[in-house]
DNA sequence: GACGAATGTAGTCACTGACTACATTCCCTC
DNA sequence: GAGGGAATGTAGTCAGTGACTACATTCGTC
Protein backbone atom coordinates (compact mmCIF):
# COMPACT_ATOMS: atom_id res chain seq x y z
CA UNK A 1 0.00 0.00 0.00
CA UNK A 2 1.52 3.23 -0.91
CA UNK A 3 1.42 6.62 1.19
CA UNK A 4 -2.16 8.40 0.85
CA UNK A 5 -2.31 9.91 -3.08
CA UNK A 6 -4.97 10.72 -5.11
CA UNK A 7 -5.53 7.41 -5.27
CA UNK A 8 -5.98 5.04 -2.48
CA UNK A 9 -4.57 2.04 -3.60
CA UNK A 10 -6.53 -0.77 -2.25
CA UNK A 11 -9.83 1.32 -1.37
CA UNK A 12 -12.70 -1.58 -1.41
CA UNK A 13 -10.47 -3.82 0.55
CA UNK A 14 -10.58 -1.10 3.35
CA UNK A 15 -13.96 -0.54 3.18
CA UNK A 16 -14.97 -3.82 3.88
CA UNK A 17 -12.62 -4.11 6.93
CA UNK A 18 -13.45 -1.02 8.57
CA UNK A 19 -17.62 -1.59 7.26
CA UNK A 20 -17.03 -5.44 9.24
CA UNK A 21 -16.15 -3.44 12.72
CA UNK A 22 -18.78 -0.94 12.31
CA UNK A 23 -21.37 -3.50 11.96
CA UNK A 24 -19.64 -5.80 14.29
CA UNK A 25 -19.64 -2.79 17.02
CA UNK A 26 -22.71 -1.10 16.25
CA UNK A 27 -25.18 -2.70 14.04
CA UNK A 28 -25.64 -2.59 10.36
CA UNK A 29 -28.71 0.14 10.73
CA UNK A 30 -25.43 2.18 11.76
CA UNK A 31 -23.56 1.60 8.92
CA UNK A 32 -23.30 5.11 7.14
CA UNK A 33 -21.41 4.91 3.58
CA UNK A 34 -20.45 8.68 4.06
CA UNK A 35 -19.00 8.21 7.10
CA UNK A 36 -17.56 4.65 6.54
CA UNK A 37 -15.54 7.20 3.59
CA UNK A 38 -14.77 9.38 6.39
CA UNK A 39 -13.02 7.07 8.77
CA UNK A 40 -11.19 5.57 5.45
CA UNK A 41 -9.82 9.13 4.60
CA UNK A 42 -11.70 9.30 1.22
CA UNK A 43 -14.08 11.62 -0.34
CA UNK A 44 -18.07 10.93 0.04
CA UNK A 45 -18.47 9.62 -3.61
CA UNK A 46 -15.85 7.38 -3.31
CA UNK A 47 -16.80 3.98 -2.21
CA UNK A 48 -19.80 4.24 -5.07
CA UNK A 49 -16.58 3.17 -7.55
CA UNK A 50 -16.34 -0.10 -5.47
CA UNK A 51 -20.09 -0.27 -4.75
CA UNK A 52 -22.68 0.77 -6.34
CA UNK A 53 -25.32 1.08 -3.41
CA UNK A 54 -25.63 0.72 -0.09
CA UNK A 55 -26.85 -2.79 -0.54
CA UNK A 56 -24.48 -3.89 -2.58
CA UNK A 57 -21.41 -3.26 -0.04
CA UNK A 58 -23.58 -5.12 2.41
CA UNK A 59 -24.02 -8.18 -0.41
CA UNK A 60 -20.07 -8.53 0.08
CA UNK A 61 -19.78 -7.91 3.71
CA UNK A 62 -22.13 -11.31 3.56
CA UNK A 63 -20.19 -13.01 0.69
CA UNK A 64 -17.49 -12.09 2.99
CA UNK A 65 -18.86 -13.41 6.12
CA UNK A 66 -19.91 -16.87 4.41
CA UNK A 67 -16.04 -17.05 3.22
CA UNK A 68 -14.81 -16.80 6.65
CA UNK A 69 -17.31 -18.96 8.23
CA UNK A 70 -16.39 -21.81 5.94
CA UNK A 71 -13.16 -21.36 6.56
CA UNK A 72 -13.99 -21.52 10.93
CA UNK A 73 -15.69 -24.51 10.25
CA UNK A 74 -13.20 -26.14 8.14
CA UNK A 75 -10.64 -25.77 10.90
CA UNK A 76 -12.52 -27.02 13.81
CA UNK A 77 -13.54 -30.23 11.91
CA UNK A 78 -10.08 -30.43 10.70
CA UNK A 79 -8.55 -29.63 14.45
CA UNK A 80 -11.02 -32.26 15.68
CA UNK A 81 -10.55 -36.11 16.45
CA UNK A 82 -11.98 -37.85 13.11
CA UNK A 83 -14.52 -39.92 14.53
CA UNK A 84 -18.40 -38.17 13.86
CA UNK A 85 -19.47 -37.33 17.00
CA UNK A 86 -16.20 -35.25 17.95
CA UNK A 87 -16.07 -33.59 14.61
CA UNK A 88 -19.68 -32.79 14.92
CA UNK A 89 -19.27 -31.41 18.25
CA UNK A 90 -16.55 -29.36 16.83
CA UNK A 91 -18.12 -28.14 14.11
CA UNK A 92 -21.39 -26.90 16.32
CA UNK A 93 -19.24 -25.34 18.71
CA UNK A 94 -17.34 -23.26 15.69
CA UNK A 95 -20.48 -22.79 14.27
CA UNK A 96 -22.36 -21.14 17.25
CA UNK A 97 -19.09 -19.15 18.31
CA UNK A 98 -19.12 -17.38 14.76
CA UNK A 99 -22.63 -16.70 15.09
CA UNK A 100 -22.56 -15.17 18.21
CA UNK A 101 -18.99 -13.45 18.11
CA UNK A 102 -20.58 -11.52 14.96
CA UNK A 103 -23.71 -11.60 15.85
CA UNK A 104 -24.90 -8.64 13.54
CA UNK A 105 -23.32 -10.06 10.43
CA UNK A 106 -24.53 -13.55 10.72
CA UNK A 107 -28.36 -11.88 10.57
CA UNK A 108 -27.25 -9.75 7.18
CA UNK A 109 -26.00 -13.04 5.91
CA UNK A 110 -29.11 -14.92 6.93
CA UNK A 111 -31.35 -11.86 5.70
CA UNK A 112 -32.64 -12.76 1.92
CA UNK A 113 -32.66 -9.19 0.45
CA UNK A 114 -29.25 -9.88 -1.58
CA UNK A 115 -29.46 -8.96 -4.94
CA UNK A 116 -28.26 -9.45 -8.48
CA UNK A 117 -24.80 -11.03 -6.44
CA UNK A 118 -27.17 -13.08 -4.96
CA UNK A 119 -25.65 -16.17 -6.68
CA UNK A 120 -22.07 -15.70 -5.25
CA UNK A 121 -23.27 -14.81 -1.86
CA UNK A 122 -25.22 -18.15 -2.18
CA UNK A 123 -22.25 -19.89 -3.58
CA UNK A 124 -20.23 -18.91 -0.86
CA UNK A 125 -22.71 -20.22 1.62
CA UNK A 126 -23.12 -23.22 -0.07
CA UNK A 127 -19.08 -23.55 0.13
CA UNK A 128 -19.35 -22.87 3.52
CA UNK A 129 -21.84 -25.75 4.23
CA UNK A 130 -19.93 -28.08 2.28
CA UNK A 131 -17.88 -29.32 5.22
CA UNK A 132 -20.95 -30.45 7.36
CA UNK A 133 -22.07 -32.15 4.70
CA UNK A 134 -18.87 -33.95 4.29
CA UNK A 135 -18.66 -34.99 7.72
CA UNK A 136 -22.06 -36.40 7.47
CA UNK A 137 -21.69 -38.36 4.76
CA UNK A 138 -18.35 -39.30 5.71
CA UNK A 139 -19.92 -40.72 8.88
CA UNK A 140 -22.94 -42.82 7.30
CA UNK A 141 -20.10 -44.40 4.77
CA UNK A 142 -18.63 -45.70 7.84
CA UNK A 143 -21.39 -46.70 9.32
CA UNK A 144 -21.77 -44.28 12.32
CA UNK A 145 -25.14 -42.97 11.07
CA UNK A 146 -28.02 -44.21 9.62
CA UNK A 147 -28.58 -44.02 5.88
CA UNK A 148 -30.37 -41.22 3.97
CA UNK A 149 -29.97 -37.80 2.10
CA UNK A 150 -26.73 -36.40 3.91
CA UNK A 151 -27.88 -32.99 2.69
CA UNK A 152 -31.37 -33.05 4.83
CA UNK A 153 -29.55 -34.75 7.36
CA UNK A 154 -27.36 -31.67 7.69
CA UNK A 155 -29.85 -28.79 7.01
CA UNK A 156 -31.54 -30.14 10.20
CA UNK A 157 -28.34 -29.85 11.87
CA UNK A 158 -27.81 -26.51 10.59
CA UNK A 159 -30.48 -25.33 11.08
CA UNK A 160 -30.76 -26.56 14.84
CA UNK A 161 -27.06 -24.41 15.86
CA UNK A 162 -28.51 -21.86 13.88
CA UNK A 163 -31.91 -21.57 15.65
CA UNK A 164 -29.72 -21.74 19.00
CA UNK A 165 -27.10 -18.77 18.01
CA UNK A 166 -30.37 -16.91 17.03
CA UNK A 167 -31.95 -17.37 19.92
CA UNK A 168 -28.55 -16.43 22.11
CA UNK A 169 -28.23 -13.39 20.03
CA UNK A 170 -31.90 -11.97 20.47
CA UNK A 171 -31.33 -12.45 24.05
CA UNK A 172 -33.90 -15.66 24.59
CA UNK A 173 -31.06 -17.59 25.99
CA UNK A 174 -28.28 -16.91 28.02
CA UNK A 175 -25.10 -16.87 25.81
CA UNK A 176 -23.01 -18.99 28.94
CA UNK A 177 -25.62 -21.41 28.17
CA UNK A 178 -25.13 -22.39 24.82
CA UNK A 179 -22.12 -24.25 26.49
CA UNK A 180 -23.98 -26.56 27.92
CA UNK A 181 -26.90 -26.40 25.07
CA UNK A 182 -25.30 -26.91 21.91
CA UNK A 183 -23.45 -29.66 23.20
CA UNK A 184 -26.51 -31.29 24.48
CA UNK A 185 -28.63 -30.57 21.15
CA UNK A 186 -25.93 -32.02 19.21
CA UNK A 187 -26.14 -35.05 21.41
CA UNK A 188 -29.70 -35.13 21.37
CA UNK A 189 -29.68 -35.04 17.53
CA UNK A 190 -27.09 -37.80 17.26
CA UNK A 191 -29.02 -39.87 19.48
CA UNK A 192 -31.85 -40.48 17.06
CA UNK A 193 -29.45 -40.78 13.83
CA UNK A 194 -26.77 -42.57 15.71
CA UNK A 195 -26.70 -46.14 13.93
CA UNK A 196 -27.88 -48.85 16.69
CA UNK B 1 -63.58 5.85 15.21
CA UNK B 2 -64.46 9.13 13.90
CA UNK B 3 -64.09 10.84 11.02
CA UNK B 4 -60.93 12.78 10.14
CA UNK B 5 -60.64 15.81 13.13
CA UNK B 6 -57.82 17.01 14.46
CA UNK B 7 -57.77 14.08 16.07
CA UNK B 8 -57.17 10.75 15.01
CA UNK B 9 -59.05 8.54 17.32
CA UNK B 10 -56.77 5.62 17.33
CA UNK B 11 -53.62 6.81 15.79
CA UNK B 12 -51.06 4.27 17.25
CA UNK B 13 -53.05 1.12 16.21
CA UNK B 14 -53.60 2.40 12.45
CA UNK B 15 -49.42 3.51 12.25
CA UNK B 16 -48.99 -0.32 13.87
CA UNK B 17 -51.45 -1.64 11.17
CA UNK B 18 -50.34 -0.06 8.44
CA UNK B 19 -46.20 -0.18 9.43
CA UNK B 20 -46.78 -4.06 9.64
CA UNK B 21 -48.24 -4.03 5.91
CA UNK B 22 -45.38 -1.96 4.65
CA UNK B 23 -42.78 -4.44 6.83
CA UNK B 24 -44.28 -7.48 5.37
CA UNK B 25 -44.33 -5.70 1.79
CA UNK B 26 -40.90 -3.79 1.36
CA UNK B 27 -39.17 -5.37 4.32
CA UNK B 28 -37.94 -3.38 7.93
CA UNK B 29 -35.00 -0.83 6.14
CA UNK B 30 -38.18 0.61 3.78
CA UNK B 31 -40.37 1.72 7.04
CA UNK B 32 -40.23 5.29 7.32
CA UNK B 33 -41.74 7.32 9.94
CA UNK B 34 -42.79 10.37 7.72
CA UNK B 35 -44.33 8.45 4.91
CA UNK B 36 -45.90 6.04 7.21
CA UNK B 37 -47.56 9.13 8.44
CA UNK B 38 -48.52 10.90 4.88
CA UNK B 39 -49.91 6.93 4.52
CA UNK B 40 -51.82 7.35 7.27
CA UNK B 41 -53.08 10.86 6.57
CA UNK B 42 -51.19 12.68 9.43
CA UNK B 43 -48.68 15.38 9.97
CA UNK B 44 -45.14 13.99 10.32
CA UNK B 45 -44.54 14.65 13.87
CA UNK B 46 -47.53 13.00 15.17
CA UNK B 47 -45.92 9.57 15.28
CA UNK B 48 -43.73 10.83 17.63
CA UNK B 49 -46.40 11.40 20.10
CA UNK B 50 -46.86 7.57 19.97
CA UNK B 51 -43.51 6.25 19.23
CA UNK B 52 -40.50 7.91 20.80
CA UNK B 53 -38.43 7.22 17.81
CA UNK B 54 -38.07 4.59 15.09
CA UNK B 55 -36.81 1.68 17.10
CA UNK B 56 -39.74 2.17 19.35
CA UNK B 57 -42.05 1.47 16.64
CA UNK B 58 -40.25 -1.71 15.29
CA UNK B 59 -40.04 -2.53 18.88
CA UNK B 60 -43.90 -2.31 19.45
CA UNK B 61 -43.92 -4.16 16.13
CA UNK B 62 -42.03 -7.09 17.49
CA UNK B 63 -44.11 -7.32 20.72
CA UNK B 64 -47.38 -7.47 18.50
CA UNK B 65 -45.36 -10.10 16.29
CA UNK B 66 -44.70 -12.41 19.59
CA UNK B 67 -48.71 -12.01 20.71
CA UNK B 68 -50.00 -13.19 17.35
CA UNK B 69 -47.14 -16.14 17.10
CA UNK B 70 -47.92 -17.08 20.11
CA UNK B 71 -52.09 -17.01 18.83
CA UNK B 72 -50.95 -19.22 15.81
CA UNK B 73 -48.73 -21.54 17.68
CA UNK B 74 -51.71 -21.72 20.29
CA UNK B 75 -54.46 -22.36 17.78
CA UNK B 76 -52.40 -24.91 15.87
CA UNK B 77 -52.00 -27.31 19.20
CA UNK B 78 -55.59 -27.10 20.30
CA UNK B 79 -57.13 -28.15 16.80
CA UNK B 80 -54.97 -30.76 16.60
CA UNK B 81 -55.18 -34.75 17.64
CA UNK B 82 -54.26 -34.90 21.51
CA UNK B 83 -50.95 -37.25 21.37
CA UNK B 84 -47.95 -36.14 21.44
CA UNK B 85 -46.34 -36.47 17.74
CA UNK B 86 -49.53 -34.66 16.32
CA UNK B 87 -49.38 -31.94 18.53
CA UNK B 88 -45.53 -30.96 17.70
CA UNK B 89 -46.44 -31.59 14.24
CA UNK B 90 -48.75 -29.33 14.44
CA UNK B 91 -46.97 -26.22 16.37
CA UNK B 92 -44.27 -26.95 13.70
CA UNK B 93 -46.11 -26.78 11.21
CA UNK B 94 -47.73 -23.65 12.50
CA UNK B 95 -44.57 -21.97 13.46
CA UNK B 96 -42.38 -22.18 10.24
CA UNK B 97 -46.14 -21.19 8.18
CA UNK B 98 -45.88 -17.37 10.37
CA UNK B 99 -42.22 -17.53 10.01
CA UNK B 100 -42.31 -17.62 6.13
CA UNK B 101 -45.67 -15.85 5.61
CA UNK B 102 -44.02 -12.75 8.12
CA UNK B 103 -40.63 -13.36 7.21
CA UNK B 104 -39.56 -9.89 7.74
CA UNK B 105 -41.70 -9.01 11.21
CA UNK B 106 -39.65 -12.34 12.04
CA UNK B 107 -36.76 -11.01 11.43
CA UNK B 108 -37.27 -7.98 13.59
CA UNK B 109 -38.72 -10.25 16.56
CA UNK B 110 -35.60 -12.00 16.81
CA UNK B 111 -33.20 -9.75 16.25
CA UNK B 112 -31.75 -8.28 19.64
CA UNK B 113 -32.04 -4.86 19.22
CA UNK B 114 -34.72 -4.29 21.38
CA UNK B 115 -34.18 -1.55 24.10
CA UNK B 116 -35.52 -0.26 27.45
CA UNK B 117 -38.83 -1.86 26.45
CA UNK B 118 -36.81 -5.25 25.99
CA UNK B 119 -38.54 -6.73 28.85
CA UNK B 120 -42.33 -6.77 27.72
CA UNK B 121 -40.89 -7.91 23.89
CA UNK B 122 -39.26 -10.40 25.87
CA UNK B 123 -42.13 -11.59 27.84
CA UNK B 124 -44.23 -11.46 24.36
CA UNK B 125 -41.68 -14.22 23.75
CA UNK B 126 -41.69 -16.33 26.48
CA UNK B 127 -45.95 -16.10 26.15
CA UNK B 128 -45.86 -17.19 22.60
CA UNK B 129 -43.54 -20.05 23.58
CA UNK B 130 -45.40 -21.25 26.42
CA UNK B 131 -47.11 -23.65 24.51
CA UNK B 132 -44.27 -25.82 23.16
CA UNK B 133 -43.41 -26.21 26.27
CA UNK B 134 -46.76 -27.31 27.76
CA UNK B 135 -47.32 -29.57 24.51
CA UNK B 136 -43.61 -31.23 25.84
CA UNK B 137 -43.96 -31.54 29.50
CA UNK B 138 -47.39 -33.01 29.05
CA UNK B 139 -45.91 -35.46 26.46
CA UNK B 140 -43.14 -36.29 29.41
CA UNK B 141 -46.04 -37.03 31.84
CA UNK B 142 -47.92 -39.29 29.94
CA UNK B 143 -44.77 -40.92 29.39
CA UNK B 144 -44.28 -40.38 25.26
CA UNK B 145 -41.69 -38.49 25.40
CA UNK B 146 -38.62 -39.44 27.57
CA UNK B 147 -37.72 -37.82 30.89
CA UNK B 148 -35.15 -34.62 30.92
CA UNK B 149 -35.34 -30.45 31.51
CA UNK B 150 -38.68 -29.61 29.26
CA UNK B 151 -37.33 -26.23 28.99
CA UNK B 152 -34.22 -27.22 27.17
CA UNK B 153 -35.99 -30.34 25.03
CA UNK B 154 -38.20 -27.27 23.99
CA UNK B 155 -35.13 -25.00 23.45
CA UNK B 156 -33.80 -27.15 21.04
CA UNK B 157 -36.99 -28.02 18.97
CA UNK B 158 -38.05 -24.54 18.39
CA UNK B 159 -34.23 -23.74 17.61
CA UNK B 160 -34.68 -26.23 14.66
CA UNK B 161 -37.94 -24.71 13.38
CA UNK B 162 -36.39 -21.47 13.40
CA UNK B 163 -33.37 -22.53 11.92
CA UNK B 164 -35.41 -24.25 9.00
CA UNK B 165 -37.76 -21.13 8.67
CA UNK B 166 -34.72 -18.69 8.93
CA UNK B 167 -32.55 -20.65 6.18
CA UNK B 168 -35.81 -21.14 3.50
CA UNK B 169 -36.13 -17.17 3.99
CA UNK B 170 -32.79 -16.60 2.99
CA UNK B 171 -33.07 -18.58 -0.09
CA UNK B 172 -30.91 -21.88 1.27
CA UNK B 173 -34.16 -23.88 0.96
CA UNK B 174 -36.91 -23.62 -1.42
CA UNK B 175 -40.48 -22.85 0.23
CA UNK B 176 -41.69 -26.02 -1.17
CA UNK B 177 -39.17 -27.83 0.34
CA UNK B 178 -40.65 -27.04 4.00
CA UNK B 179 -43.81 -28.92 3.47
CA UNK B 180 -41.68 -32.03 3.70
CA UNK B 181 -38.19 -31.32 5.70
CA UNK B 182 -40.17 -29.91 8.09
CA UNK B 183 -42.12 -32.97 9.23
CA UNK B 184 -39.10 -35.15 8.54
CA UNK B 185 -37.18 -32.63 10.95
CA UNK B 186 -39.77 -33.71 13.59
CA UNK B 187 -39.85 -36.96 13.21
CA UNK B 188 -35.96 -37.24 13.17
CA UNK B 189 -35.92 -34.94 16.16
CA UNK B 190 -38.67 -37.19 18.02
CA UNK B 191 -37.04 -40.39 17.02
CA UNK B 192 -34.11 -39.23 19.36
CA UNK B 193 -36.92 -38.34 22.58
CA UNK B 194 -39.60 -40.79 22.33
CA UNK B 195 -39.37 -42.74 25.03
CA UNK B 196 -38.88 -47.12 23.58
C1' DG C 1 -67.75 25.84 31.09
C1' DA C 2 -62.91 26.32 32.32
C1' DC C 3 -58.56 24.40 32.43
C1' DG C 4 -54.66 21.12 32.36
C1' DA C 5 -53.23 17.02 29.81
C1' DA C 6 -53.08 14.62 25.63
C1' DT C 7 -52.59 14.71 20.90
C1' DG C 8 -51.64 16.62 16.32
C1' DT C 9 -49.27 20.49 13.30
C1' DA C 10 -45.60 23.18 11.24
C1' DG C 11 -41.09 24.36 10.84
C1' DT C 12 -36.16 23.37 11.33
C1' DC C 13 -31.60 20.94 11.50
C1' DA C 14 -27.99 17.83 10.50
C1' DC C 15 -27.35 13.81 8.08
C1' DT C 16 -27.87 10.32 4.47
C1' DG C 17 -27.81 7.83 -0.16
C1' DA C 18 -27.93 8.65 -4.84
C1' DC C 19 -26.56 11.12 -8.66
C1' DT C 20 -23.53 14.28 -11.77
C1' DA C 21 -19.61 16.71 -13.75
C1' DC C 22 -14.95 16.96 -13.35
C1' DA C 23 -9.90 16.00 -11.82
C1' DT C 24 -6.15 12.86 -11.24
C1' DT C 25 -3.75 8.77 -11.86
C1' DC C 26 -2.87 4.14 -13.71
C1' DC C 27 -1.49 1.19 -17.20
C1' DC C 28 -1.45 -0.52 -21.85
C1' DT C 29 0.04 0.19 -26.49
C1' DC C 30 2.85 2.05 -29.83
C1' DG D 1 9.08 6.57 -22.96
C1' DA D 2 5.16 9.20 -24.57
C1' DG D 3 0.09 9.30 -25.46
C1' DG D 4 -4.41 8.17 -24.49
C1' DG D 5 -8.31 5.70 -22.71
C1' DA D 6 -10.00 3.39 -18.53
C1' DA D 7 -10.15 3.34 -13.66
C1' DT D 8 -10.51 5.74 -9.58
C1' DG D 9 -11.27 9.67 -6.52
C1' DT D 10 -13.30 14.63 -5.66
C1' DA D 11 -16.76 18.18 -5.17
C1' DG D 12 -21.19 19.71 -5.43
C1' DT D 13 -26.19 18.92 -5.45
C1' DC D 14 -30.87 17.01 -4.43
C1' DA D 15 -34.68 14.99 -2.19
C1' DG D 16 -35.82 12.25 1.76
C1' DT D 17 -35.23 11.09 6.69
C1' DG D 18 -35.27 11.05 11.94
C1' DA D 19 -35.10 13.92 15.70
C1' DC D 20 -36.28 17.98 17.87
C1' DT D 21 -39.05 22.40 19.08
C1' DA D 22 -42.75 25.76 19.53
C1' DC D 23 -47.38 26.09 18.91
C1' DA D 24 -52.50 24.81 17.96
C1' DT D 25 -56.45 22.06 18.86
C1' DT D 26 -59.15 18.90 21.32
C1' DC D 27 -60.34 15.73 25.23
C1' DG D 28 -61.69 14.68 29.73
C1' DT D 29 -62.46 16.10 34.24
C1' DC D 30 -63.74 19.05 37.95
Amino acid sequence: MRARSYHHGNLRAALLARAEETVRERGVQALSLRELARETGVSHGAPRRHFGDRQALLDALAEDGFVRLGQALDGAVRDAEPDCTARLQALAGAYVRFATRHAALLELMYTGKHREGAESVHAAAEQAFAVSLGVISEAQGSGELVPGDPESLAQVALATLHGLAAMANSGMLDVEELETVVPDAVERLLSGLRRR
